[in-house]
DNA sequence: GCGCATTCTGAAACCGCTTTCACATGACCC
DNA sequence: GGGTCATGTGAAAGCGGTTTCAGAATGCGC
C-alpha cells in the first residue's frame, strides 16, 4: 500500500491528504517534482504571471499527483492575505443572526474565503475585543452585523481593512453599509392593523440602545399619524427584545385594565411573550387581540397561531454582506440597495371583533 | 517620527501597511526596545525557558509600552500551532447548536484559543469538506458536533489532531466523545406520560439517519414495555425533525381517525408542528392531547402552551467539549461523564381528560 | 584555582509561501 | 545584425515568529 510513494493516492489524494504518513506536501516538493522553481509554482497557483504552457501542465499534474494543498498559514504570512474574513455577530445562538451567518458562509465558501465568526453579545466593549482579536488574526476584512461600535471607530478600522456593516448607513471609504428599512417595515405593519380597523394599537418597544428599535417605533408613530389615529402614550410600552419583556409588557397593560385590540411588538420574540401573556388571560389571538411581530423568525411560522410579522431578509442580508465584502476586496465600490421590508400576513391578525 | 525617532521604524521602513493608526509592532522591535534578542522575547512570551528577571521586566515593559501583540499567523507557521480549533456543527442557524457554539466560544476565549465554526448541513460529504478545510487551515484540534463521519474516519483524523466528538461514544486514542443519553431522556418522557395516565401515546420519530433519533425511539419503546403498555405500531409515525414533519404526522393520524391522548415528539421542532396541527383541529393542549418534546429549545418556554420537554444541555455540551479539547491538547486524557437528561415539566402535559 | 555542570542568551536556521530582482531568451524593428 | 522590449524564470530575500545550537556566564565540588 505505502510502497509507491507519490503514486498511491493520486486520485483521491485531495480528499484525504494522508491518513498514515501525514507528511504535508509543500510547494517545494511540487516544484521539484515538476522540475521548476517554487516561484513558478507559486505564480501558477496565484496566476500572478504568465507561465509557459509546458511548465504549467507539469506543475498542475504534479500538484494533483502529490495532492498538494497550499498552506493558508504560510500564505497568510508571506502574502499578507489570510483569505479569512472576520464576522462579528451579536449572538451565535440567535435564530435571527444564524440565518445571516449561514448566508455569509455560503457566499464565502464559493470563492475560497473562510469566515471567522465571533460574537459581541450586544456589548460595545466585548465587540471591541472581538475586533481586536480579528485584527490580530490578520483577517482580510471584517463584517459587522448590527454592531455597537461608533461610526468613528468603524472608519478608523476601515483604514486598514475593508469593512461591511449592517444596521446603519455609513458613508466612508473602504466601508460598505447595508441597511434595512425598519421604519418602513414598522409603518407597514401598523398601517395594516389600522386598515383592519384597529385603533387602539399597543406598541411594545425594543431595546432603546438599538437603532432598529427606535426606527421601528418611529414607523409605528408615523403610520398612526398618517392615518389620523391619535397616539395614546399609555399604549407604547417598553421592552428589550426578549420574550420575557413582551410578556411583562402585556401583563402590565392588562393589570392596569388598559383597553386595546391589537399589539405590534418590535420583534417576534417579544410577540411570543405577548402571546403567552394573552393566553394566560384567556384572550384569543386574533379574535380578542391581533398580534404582529417583526423579523419573521423561523418559529413564527409554527407559532400558535402562526404570527403575522415583518419579514427581515436575514439570510439575504448575509449574502449581500459577503458579496459586498468581496467587491471591496477587489477594489470595487459595492452598490447596495437598501433592502425593503415585506409584511407576512399569517393568522395572528384579524379585524377587531366588536 | 511619531514620538521616539529611531525606535519605531528604525528597523524596517519598508512596510507601511497602516494608513495612519498603529503600525504592526513585531517581536524584533520589542527585542530592540528591550535591548535583548528576539529569541529571548519569544522565550518570555511562551515561557519556554528561564530568563533573567532584569531582562524579563525590560521585555515586559517594552511589550506593553509598544502594545505588542504576537502575530498568530507567524506563530502558526513557525510553531506549528495556530491556537485555533475547528468546530464542525451541523447548522449555524439552528437554535439547538447555537447554544453549544456559544459554550465553546466562551470556554476557548478564556484561554486564548479561537474557534473556527463551520457547518456540515447534516451531510456527510459536506462534512468531509469541512474537515479538509479545517485541516488545511492547520487548526490545532477539531470538535465535531453530532457528525455524520464514520468512526473510522474520526480515528484516522485523530492520528493527526485531537478530536472531540459529540453524539456518539467512541473509544480511541486522541479522541474524546461526549454523549448524552437520548435513550434515558425518551424513557423519562414516556414514563411521565404513562404515569399521568396516558396509554395511547403517539411517537413522532426523528430522522432515522440520526443516531439520536433511533435512541429516542428505543427509549419510548422501552418505557412502554416496562410499564406493560402495549405498543401500537400505528402510533409510531415517521418524521424528520422539522416542524413541518411534525405537523404532517399529526394531520395524518387525525385524518385516519386514530385515537390518542398524548404525543411525544422526538424533538421540540416537531412538537411545534404537532401543536399547530392540533390547533388547526381545535384540539386543546393539554386538555385534549398532552404534548412532550425533546431538546428544550428556547422557544419552548414561550410556546403556547409552554412545552413540556426533555432538556438537552446544549450549552453545557459545548463547554464540556471545549474543556475536553483543551485537555487533549495538554496531553491529558479527559474524563467525561455522560450527561443526564432532565424532564422539564411545563404546561403542555396533563392527565388525560376522560 | 581548575574542571565541569547549569543556566542564560543570541545567532541563525527554519516554517511554507509570496514577491522582488536580475538575468536569460527570443521576438521585433530599423 | 545590433539594439529595444516584452516575456519567462530562478535565486534569494523576506513575512514574524519558534527552536536549535553553541557559546558565555555563573555556580559548585574538590
Amino acid at each position: 500500500m505505502e510502497s509507491r510513494p507519490g503514486k498511491s493516492q493520486s486520485i483521491s489524494g485531495k480528499l484525504e491528504i494522508d491518513a498514515q504518513g501525514q507528511m504535508p506536501v509543500t510547494i517545494e516538493m511540487v516544484a521539484k517534482a515538476a522540475g521548476v522553481s517554487p516561484s513558478t509554482v507559486s505564480r501558477i497557483l496565484n496566476g500572478t504571471a504568465g507561465v509557459a504552457d509546458v511548465k504549467r501542465q507539469a506543475v498542475n499534474s504534479a500538484i494533483d499527483r502529490l495532492g498538494f494543498i497550499p498552506n493558508p498559514v504560510a500564505r497568510g504570512l508571506a502574502g499578507g492575505r489570510t483569505l479569512s474574513i472576520g464576522v462579528v455577530t451579536q449572538s451565535l445562538d440567535s435564530p435571527f443572526y444564524g440565518a445571516a451567518l449561514r448566508g455569509i458562509e455560503i457566499e464565502f465558501q464559493k470563492v475560497g474565503y473562510t469566515p471567522l465568526f465571533i460574537s459581541g453579545q450586544w456589548n460595545q466593549l466585548e465587540e471591541a475585543r472581538c475586533l481586536d482579536l480579528l485584527r490580530a488574526r490578520r483577517v482580510d476584512g471584517i463584517i459587522i452585523l448590527d454592531g455597537r461600535v461608533d461610526d468613528a471607530d468603524v472608519c478608523s478600522l476601515a483604514r486598514n481593512l475593508p469593512v461591511v456593516i449592517t444596521g446603519r448607513s455609513l458613508q466612508a471609504p473602504n466601508v460598505a453599509s447595508l441597511h434595512f428599512s425598519n421604519f418602513e417595515g414598522a409603518e407597514q405593519a401598523t398601517q395594516y392593523l389600522i386598515e383592519l380597523g384597529h385603533r387602539r394599537i399597543v406598541f411594545i418597544a425594543g431595546d432603546p440602545a438599538h437603532q432598529d428599535a427606535l426606527e421601528r417605533q418611529r414607523g409605528y408613530r408615523a403610520a398612526l399619524l398618517a392615518r389620523g389615529v391619535a397616539i395614546d402614550e399609555a399604549l407604547v410600552v417598553p421592552g428589550n427584545f426578549s420574550e420575557e419583556s413582551g410578556l411583562r409588557a402585556v401583563e402590565g397593560l392588562l393589570s392596569q385594565g388598559k383597553k386595546f385590540s391589537a399589539i405590534f411588538a418590535a420583534n417576534d420574540q417579544m410577540a411570543f411573550g405577548a402571546a403567552l401573556a394573552l393566553y394566560r388571560h384567556a384572550l384569543h389571538i386574533p379574535d380578542d387581540v391581533s398580534l404582529i411581530g417583526f423579523d419573521d423568525l423561523q418559529p413564527s411560522v409554527y407559532a400558535i397561531p402562526p404570527l403575522t410579522t415583518v419579514h427581515q431578509p436575514s439570510h439575504e442580508m448575509g449574502t449581500l454582506a459577503a458579496t459586498a465584502m468581496l467587491q471591496l476586496l477587489h477594489g470595487e465600490r459595492p452598490v447596495l440597495s437598501m433592502l425593503s421590508p415585506r409584511l407576512i400576513v399569517r393568522e395572528s391578525t384579524a379585524a377587531p371583533s366588536r
